[in-house]
RNA sequence: UCCUCAGUAGCUCAGUUGGUUAGAGCACCUGACUGUUAAUCAGGGGGUCCCAGGUUCAAGUCCUGGCUGGGGAGCCA
């Protein structure tokens, strides 16, 4: 007999018939003569209720059904008898396909710290928490395919190996195959990168941006999703040396059509958890953040509040709020600044536009006062900024003069400029965090618990 | 990287002014219980007190250095 899964076993099956179900055992119980398993596939937070009599099963097998451990079982679906579930399986063969030794197993029917789960990584997938967080990531992962593809953007594989640093976006990972122990140098000393795999140094991405940029300059809309990395010794709960990152490109847009679509995307997304994984945020709500589901049902009600830097520069003057950073026109807003436009000032999420040109990087397009650019920020409560973006900058001579000025490497950069050389549109895109939203989306605190094998500083374990 | 807190049983923690044989709850094992729900009740086993030095008659406890983890900050997504 072929398995059903106990999802389905839940939701449409006929009661009085017999089934396979198959999984890992959650807790075994034992009254007298009636043995009850809960039993998890991971196709749903609930358990199905395996119910044993003790005349019915060898004593043997029964005692090596412990936590942990994985089983077959064969059984007629019946109303529970007990109070805590509707159907229950009473059990009529029980095959174990893998014993789980009750000593050393970690994980326990009680519950553990998240900080214990993370050591146990391998493991972790089998909690209630980390199952919930892991369908809602995949469901995620799926709804922004779905967003972009039915609005006709096109995925674009933009390369994880790159020769290009001038994103300026952090420290990168080194790729090459060059004998660390026995470098090959130039006659001047230096190290002779022309032996490399690929003739020059090359790292791992930290932005799939500026090749996306040569996408929609012809496909008009493209949109990546994949992996990034950044070697910056950042050590927060909001930081990862390995993350996933959503970059729309578009051709035509400007930075109000960036914004409406930056808005529109992620109120589509918080819909499409809420709608599809609602048992796995109800669980989220009731066992880490009470307000969780409030949460995302206020961000999908409200619009975001859309302001200039300037604006919010003069709230914060304005405002009594004790700063440890002085807050000046032309100063780099810290979290403190954002975190209280987000949760005090406006109390919703915000989108900051026009910052000054200094501390914005050198794509992005030049407003005619010749301080400001068309960036764009989206703050959320709780974890700061989730999107990164701007209108870019469409003229080759602005955008030349801004290469030269911050002495970017015009080697580096040639095949970007000549997308303005050759037919320049106006165009704009913005960066989403994915486990920043996955964070938003689950009401997890900490960005190691949103990702499976989380990669930070010193930690490469699994 | 900076600031700060922590590291004691499988897990979560207590451990007094430095003082004899380091404790609890849960988990685990054994037993009891005719339908349990993180069952309950009784009993049992279980320790590199993070590591390396130092002070002291005596260190889980005090000091120095290191490692690991949490929180905050910076960098950013």
């Amino acid at each position: 007999m072929k398995r059903t899964k106990i999802k389905d076993l839940f939701n449409t099956s006929e009661l009085h018939k017999d089934y396979v179900v198959e999984g890992w055992v959650r807790t075994h119980r034992e009254i007298k003569d009636v043995h009850f398993i809960a039993l998890n596939d991971g196709s749903i937070i609930h358990n199905i209720q395996i119910v044993a009599n003790a005349q019915s099963f060898d004593e043997q097998v029964l005692k090596k059904i412990t936590t942990g451990s994985c089983l077959r079982v064969l059984g007629t679906l019946v109303p529970s008898e007990g109070k805590g579930q509707k159907v229950e399986i009473q059990a009529k063969e029980i095959l174990i396909h893998g014993t789980c030794d009750a000593e050393t197993y970690p994980l326990q029917k009680k519950g553990h710290s998240l900080e214990f789960l993370r050591s146990i990584a391998h493991l972790r997938p089998r909690t209630n928490t980390f199952g919930a967080v892991f369908r809602i990531r995949h469901h995620m992962a799926y709804a922004i395919h779905h967003y972009f593809n039915q609005k006709g953007f096109v995925y674009l594989h933009t390369p994880i190996i790159t020769a290009s640093d001038c994103e300026g976006a952090g420290q990168m990972f080194r790729v090459t195959t060059l004998d660390l122990y026995n470098l090959p140098k130039t006659d001047d000393g230096k190290i002779d990168f022309s032996q490399d795999f690929f003739g020059k140094e090359t790292s791992l991405t930290v932005s799939g941006q500026l090749e996306g940029e040569l996408g929609a300059l012809a496909l008009s809309e493209i949109y990546t999703f994949g992996p990034t990395f950044r070697a910056e010794n950042s050590n927060t709960p909001r930081h990862l040396a390995e993350f996933w990152m959503i970059e729309p490109e578009m051709a035509f847009y400007d930075i109000h059509d960036n914004m409406d679509l930056a808005e529109d995307f992620i109120k589509f997304l918080v819909k499409y958890a809420l709608n599809h994984c609602t048992d796995d945020l109800q669980f989220l709500n009731e066992m880490y953040d009470k307000e969780l589901l409030a949460r995302l049902n206020f961000v999908l009600e409200h619009p975001f509040e859309r302001l200039t830097y300037t604006e919010a520069i003069n709230i914060l003057l304005a405002s009594k709020e004790k700063f440890e950073f002085p807050i000046y026109w032309g100063c780099d807003l810290q979290s403190e600044h954002e975190r209280y436009l987000v949760e005090k000032y406006f109390k919703r999420p915000v989108i900051l536009t026009d910052y000054p040109k200094e501390i914005k990087a050198f794509y992005m397009k030049q407003n005619d006062d010749d301080k400001t650019v068309r960036a764009m920020d989206v703050l959320f409560p709780k974890i700061g900024e989730i999107i990164g973006g701007s209108q870019r900058e469409e003229n080759y001579e602005k955008l030349y003069k801004r290469i030269k000025e911050l002495n970017i490497p015009e080697k580096d950069v040639w095949w970007y400029l000549e997308t303005r050389k050759f037919g320049t549109a106006p165009h704009s895109g913005f960066g989403l965090g994915f486990e920043r939203l996955i964070l938003f989306i689950t009401g997890m605190s900490n960005i190691r618990d949103v990702i499976p094998f989380p990669r930070t500083p010193k930690n490469a374990e699994f």
